[in-house]
DNA sequence: ATGAAAGCGCTAACAA
DNA sequence: TTGTTAGCGCTTTCAT
C-alpha cells in the first residue's frame, strides 16, 4: 500500500540499510557530492528514496547546519491595513520556489520590533525581513537591525539595510500623464497629509506638470483630512473641499485622490452634488484596494500598489538568488484603467 | 558590555561550566524537574542564565523532542478576501502567549491543501490548522485531514476534525431583532446567493421574524448577484432590485445587505435615487469590513465577523490549553452600531 | 568511491 | 539531589 509507505517516517538510515551502504553515502547521493560518486549507486539510492517517499528531517538538518529553510517575517501593524498582506502572500509563494517557508510574527503597539526579531531569530531562519503595512521611514534599534536582511515597504533611516518600497513618485507622474493623455488639464489633488506616500506623490504630481508645461492650479493640492496623519478617525475634509472645488470657475476636470478610500468619499460627495463621473469630472486614485476600486460606480481608475511584485523581489533577495544592488529599490506601480477617467 | 553578552550565543554548556555543574542540572533547573532540586542551585543557575541572556536553542530542542514550538497554518486563498487575515494576526498574537509562533503557508488554485499540510508538517509543529478566507464547507483529502488539528472558518464535511466558524444564524437573528427594536418592520434582504453564509443568514432572518410574529414580505429576500457565487465579477443585481423595491408601496423601511460590499453598492443606488439613509430607508449589513463600513456616509451599522475571537479561540485549542468540546464551535458576531440604522 | 565516527544542543533514561 | 550517558537525524571531516 503506497499510502502507508508515505506515512511511516523514513530516515536516511532506512535507505542505507536496505541498500547495504552507509548513511553518508545516501546523504551524499541525495544532495552535494555530485561529482565523486558512482552514477549507478546514486541512481539506486535516488530510486529507493523516491519510492519510500523520503523527506529529509529539516529540523535535524537545521540543527546540524545552523540554518532552517525559513524566512523570518517581522511585520508591523497587520491590523491597520490588511490589504498589504498581499506582500506576505507573495513572499510566501515566491519563497517556496526557493525552498523557503515563512515564519511570520506581528509587532506593533504592544510588541517591539526587537522582540519580533528575537523571536524570528530563534528559528534560525535563512534571512529576516521587516515589513510595514504602509510605506514609511523607520528607525529600528541597532541590535535588531543587525539581524534584519531586508526591509519591505519601509526603509531604515540609517540606510544600512537594503529596502524595497513602492515607487510613489513614478506612480504620481504616470497617473498625471495619463490624465493629460486623456485630455484632462485641470487636476485637483486631494492628497494624504503627513505621510511619506503623500509627499512623494505630490512631488511626482508637480514633476509631471512641469514636464508637460502645465501649471498646477493654485490651491488645488489639498489635504484630504484634518489630522497630520491619515487615520480612519481623523476628520475628513473631503466634503468641504469637493463642494468648494465644484463651485469654482473653471472647476477641476479631474479629482486625483490620495487613495481609494478618499475616492470612496469623493464619490459620495459628487453623487450628492449630482456631478457625473467621468462626464463632468473624472476621478483617479492610488492603491487599487480592489474591494473598493472595482465596486465603485463607475469603477475607479487607480495606480495599483505593486505589493505582489515587492513580495516576489523580496523573496529573491532573501533567498540570496539575486541580491539587492541598491540601498532602496523602488518597485513601479501599475496603472489600472477603469471607467472613472 | 552587556550588549556583547547578549550577542554571543550562550549554551547550557557555558552555564554548566561556569557553575561547575552538569549540563543536565542546568537543563533541569530551567524547565521541568521543579520539585527535586536544591532551590539554591536552581537560583544560582537561573540567575546566571538570565545574566548571560540564555535562550534555549529551539531547533536542537525540537529535534530532541520531535516537536517545535510552532503552529502550522495552512490558509486557503489569502488573495481573495484579505480582510480575513485578522484571523491570522489574532492567532499569531494569542499563540505567542502560549509560546507558539506561526509558520504560514498559502494554498489555493496552484497548490493543493495536501501540499500545504505536508510543508507544514516538515517543521514538526505542535499543531496544524487549516483556514479559509470565507466560511464554507470543505472536503479535505483523508491523508491531509489526519494531520490537521483544527479547521478555522470552515469545517470538513466528515466532521472528523474540530472546527471554529462564525455563527451566521445568530448574526442574522440579532441584526433583525435590532431592526425591530428600532421600530423597523419591513426589511428587505439582499442576500448572497450560493454561499454558506448566505443560506445560514437567511435562516436566521426568517427565525427572527417568526419569533417576533412578523411576516417576511414576499419577494423581499433577493439575490444581490446573478452568479451562483458571489465574486467580484458576477454581475450585480443591486441596482435593479433597489429600484424595484423603492417603487413598491409600501416600500421597505430597511435594506439588509449580504455584506458590506453589497451595502456599498446599495448606498450608490439610493444616493442616485435621492433616498435618504436612514431617514427614508435604513441600511444594515454583515462583516464590518471597516475600510468600507466606517467610511460610508452615513457610517454603516453592521454585524462584525468575529475573526479576532476566532483566532484567539483557535490558539487556545491548538496550544492544548482548552481543547475543543464540540465538533463545530460557533463564535458570535458583534453588532457594530453606526448611523445607517 | 565509500565507510566510520564525531558532533550540532538539547533532554530523558539510568546511575551514583 | 546531581552526574553520566545515550541519542534525536543529519552532515561533515577523516580514514579507507
Amino acid at each position: 500500500m503506497r499510502g502507508a509507505a508515505v506515512k511511516k517516517k523514513v530516515h536516511l538510515r532506512d535507505i542505507a540499510d536496505k541498500l547495504g551502504v552507509s548513511v553518508k553515502t545516501v546523504s551524499g547521493a541525495l544532495h552535494g557530492d555530485s561529482i565523486r560518486m558512482a552514477e549507478k549507486t546514486r541512481q539506486r539510492i535516488r530510486a529507493l528514496a523516491d519510492e519510500l517517499g523520503y523527506q529529509p528531517n529539516i529540523v535535524a538538518r537545521g540543527m546540524r547546519q545552523g540554518v532552517m529553510p525559513l524566512i523570518g517575517l517581522v511585520a508591523e501593524g497587520l491590523i491597520t491595513l490588511p490589504f498589504a498582506t498581499e506582500i506576505v502572500r507573495s513572499l510566501d509563494n515566491a519563497g517556496r520556489s526557493y525552498g523557503l517557508s515563512v515564519v511570520a510574527t506581528n509587532v506593533g503597539a504592544t510588541r517591539s520590533a526587537e522582540a519580533g526579531v528575537a523571536e524570528a531569530r530563534r528559528f534560525m531562519p535563512k534571512a529576516i525581513a521587516f515589513a510595514t503595512m504602509f510605506h514609511k521611514a523607520v528607525t529600528l534599534p541597532a541590535e535588531a537591525l543587525r539581524s534584519i536582511n531586508l526591509t519591505i515597504n519601509c526603509f531604515d533611516t540609517s540606510l544600512s539595510v537594503p529596502a524595497i518600497v513602492p515607487d510613489e513618485v513614478q506612480a504620481a507622474r504616470e497617473i498625471v500623464e495619463f490624465c493629460f493623455a486623456r485630455g484632462r488639464r485641470r487636476i485637483a489633488f486631494l492628497n494624504l497629509p503627513g505621510i511619506l506616500a503623500g509627499s512623494l506623490r505630490e512631488q511626482g504630481f508637480h514633476e509631471a506638470h512641469k514636464v508637460k508645461g502645465i501649471a498646477v492650479s493654485g490651491g488645488w493640492v489639498l489635504p484630504a483630512t484634518r489630522g497630520a496623519h491619515y487615520t480612519e478617525f481623523s476628520s475628513s475634509l473631503v466634503p468641504a473641499h469637493i463642494e468648494s472645488l465644484m463651485r469654482q470657475n473653471p472647476r477641476p476636470d479631474t479629482i486625483l485622490c490620495g487613495n481609494d478610500r478618499v475616492a470612496l468619499e469623493v464619490y459620495g460627495v459628487l453623487n450628492r452634488l449630482g456631478v457625473k463621473i467621468p462626464a463632468d469630472v473624472a476621478v483617479a486614485s492610488f492603491d487599487n484596494q480592489s474591494e473598493i476600486a472595482r465596486r465603485l460606480d463607475p469603477p475607479l481608475t487607480t495606480m495599483a500598489l505593486p505589493h505582489r511584485a515587492m513580495g516576489r523581489r523580496a523573496a529573491e533577495i532573501l533567498a540570496g538568488i539575486h541580491p539587492a544592488t541598491q540601498q532602496i529599490e523602488r518597485i513601479p506601480f501599475r496603472l489600472v484603467e477603469r471607467a472613472s477617467l
